[in-house]
DNA sequence: CTGAAAGCGCTTACAG
DNA sequence: CTGAAAGCGCTTACAG
């Protein structure tokens, strides 16, 4: 890009308008941020000058009016991924919550790429963020620590940082009530009451911990010990969840717990190839939420993390400042899928 | 939020670091955005400036910067979700290849909203944005105009907008190709030469015309006819698409060819309802990419848009610019499923 | 009812 | 090798 075009004229500013309208800046920059009422202008010459701005095309300058301004109105946010649904869906509406505050949303995806991250939270730094929300980010506490001293707030999101306030889901309960679904489901439908098999997640991850553990207590709820065999905990990567599928000898009917969408699709991928023994009568539920997934004949119910009502307490966060809790946590959706109302659709012959 | 929390200190400029240094604030700059050895500020001094930013958390603060700066270096982008799988690709690529190239990416996302486009069109232009590329909005054309207006290039991103030089991917091919592969696979499955079902879009978007170009051009290769009642054009929404599929007679042996993934949810809750007259041996192809509708195993093959030369194309533009072509087209990506190597998984018994 | 003036934090010729 | 000074486009007390 070159710096300039050369022909186009420079865009116009205040000084411009003001000299159009025969008025000074100050009325210009009165009229066309709203204060004019304040400031007693008339309401002539308010419509004359906005009317020569929309004439002139004119655009605010931003910079220099944040430069200027007291408030930036910036909030940040730095996620993983967009090309994801939950993320998605967490970049989406936390743009529409904070125009419809009068915010400027900016927002920042940096792959999970520790370095990029910090390099992210720097330049939303350099934008005068107000305060910025980190979400999947792999080392939220530097972050914290970073906008800590340049006076730049954080909010962890689906993240237990220590060294910032966090909203995160109830993994726990979500995971109990899912493992419960399934369990029902593969009672009803098979007469079975064996224990799950947990498949996908780190050890070390928070949220996969917390879903672990509501795991087992719906199992202890029914009276179902569950060995640890019965666990595969090595990652989300679907290539990893499939290895690890192969590995291991797997009874005739299975139920499965799934830690989401991610390690599904492993788990899809190993249930479509045919050419080794897999369980005859399975069923699985997902902790995520996909809507092609939830269409999957095995599907017995997904869990949805409540997007919006996290967002509703990050920003309540964000409006109560400085009061803001350590910690709250926000329940989850279940979504079961009901069993198929008719006979398999056709095979290839 | 409160304007400042009271006790933290005034964020660092370069007037307190030159302070600290014994320096003065040119000094700082020039080190600081790594003009210096141009202006030959001696290393060890450099050091020390360097050193000093470090310990007191400095962060340039970016509105004065570009403010006083020619150039921005801020490119927009306005995308109507993220909360979709290609959608969510072009805003993450985009702001991957902006950054690579030193630019600063701001995207905004705008959910088809034709007010909410243009406001954030103005907003991009107020935050100096060099160009604007727009992909999946209403309007683009007046988005154009509007910037053209402030001195702000525009690109349209798989859109053929008249205002705008536009990428765009090569829908015709890409739906002959899918077309000739769904007709290939019901031949060799079913032994079946009938011509298909197209289904989903708006027949006044140019890439569904498109799109039933390629269809019909497959079609002709192959000597079928293409009867009109075979096209169910009625828009992208599942609801309307498993509406129209059920007012129809269908045959018993089908292929669809899906146009987006969108309506491909309708195709395949109208599949999954067993309470009617459905086809029972059935095949489709999907103009979209999405992982788990790539699983479900009516699915003979996907043609995902290439989201990565969509991107080169239009990085090309801005860095030749203003030697843009008006419209380039880009080749789409076809992605087929073999059919499954074994029989179907267990059903309910 | 309105304008002149200071200043936000930087960058960059310009003058040593 | 380095600094003083002007100015980017605004906003906002302040003084009429």
């Amino acid at each position: 890009m070159g710096a300039e075009t050369g022909d186009s004229p420079r865009r116009p500013t205040i000084y411009d308008l003001a000299q159009i309208a025969g008025t000074s800046p100050s009325a210009v920059s009165a009229v066309l941020n709203g204060t004019w009422k304040k400031r007693r202008i008339s309401e002539k010459l308010a419509r004359r000058i906005s009317q020569i701005a929309e004439e002139q095309g004119y655009a605010v300058n931003l910079q220099a009016s944040m430069l200027r301004r007291e408030r930036s109105k910036v909030v940040g946010m730095i996620v993983p991924k967009y090309d994801n649904r939950y993320f998605g869906a967490i970049a989406e509406r936390f743009e529409t919550m904070a125009r419809a505050r009068g915010l400027f949303p900016v927002i920042t995806c940096t792959r999970r790429d520790p370095e990029l991250e910090f390099e992210a939270a720097r330049e939303l730094v350099s934008f005068q963020a107000e305060c910025l929300i980190s979400t999947g980010t792999t080392d939220p506490d530097r972050i914290s620590d970073f906008c800590a001293a340049a006076g730049v707030r954080t909010i962890n999101l689906d993240l237990p940082g220590t060294r910032a306030p966090s909203v995160v889901s109830d993994n726990f309960g979500g995971a109990r009530d899912l493992t419960r679904l399934i369990l029902e489901r593969m009672r009803s439908e098979f007469g079975a009451a064996d224990p799950l098999l947990f498949v996908g997640g780190r050890a070390a991850d928070n949220n996969t911990s917390e879903r672990l553990r509501g795991f087992l207590e719906a199992h202890r709820e029914m009276g179902l010990a569950c060995p640890p065999e019965l666990r595969i905990v090595a990652g989300y990567a679907p290539g990893k969840t499939e290895a690890a599928l192969e590995r291991i000898a797997l009874p005739e009917r299975l139920g499965i717990f799934v830690n989401s969408t991610i390690s599904l699709e492993g788990v899809v991928h190993w249930m479509k190839r045919g050419d080794r023994a897999a369980p005859r009568l399975l069923r699985f539920g997902c902790f995520d939420w996909d809507p092609f997934a939830a269409l999957l004949p095995e599907n017995v119910g997904m869990t949805e993390q409540d997007v919006d009502g996290m967002l509703d307490v990050v920003f309540g966060m964000i409006e109560a400042w400085p009061e803001s809790p350590r910690r709250i946590e926000v329940p989850c959706i279940l979504r079961p899928i009901p069993a198929p109302a008719a006979p398999a659709q056709a095979q290839p012959g």
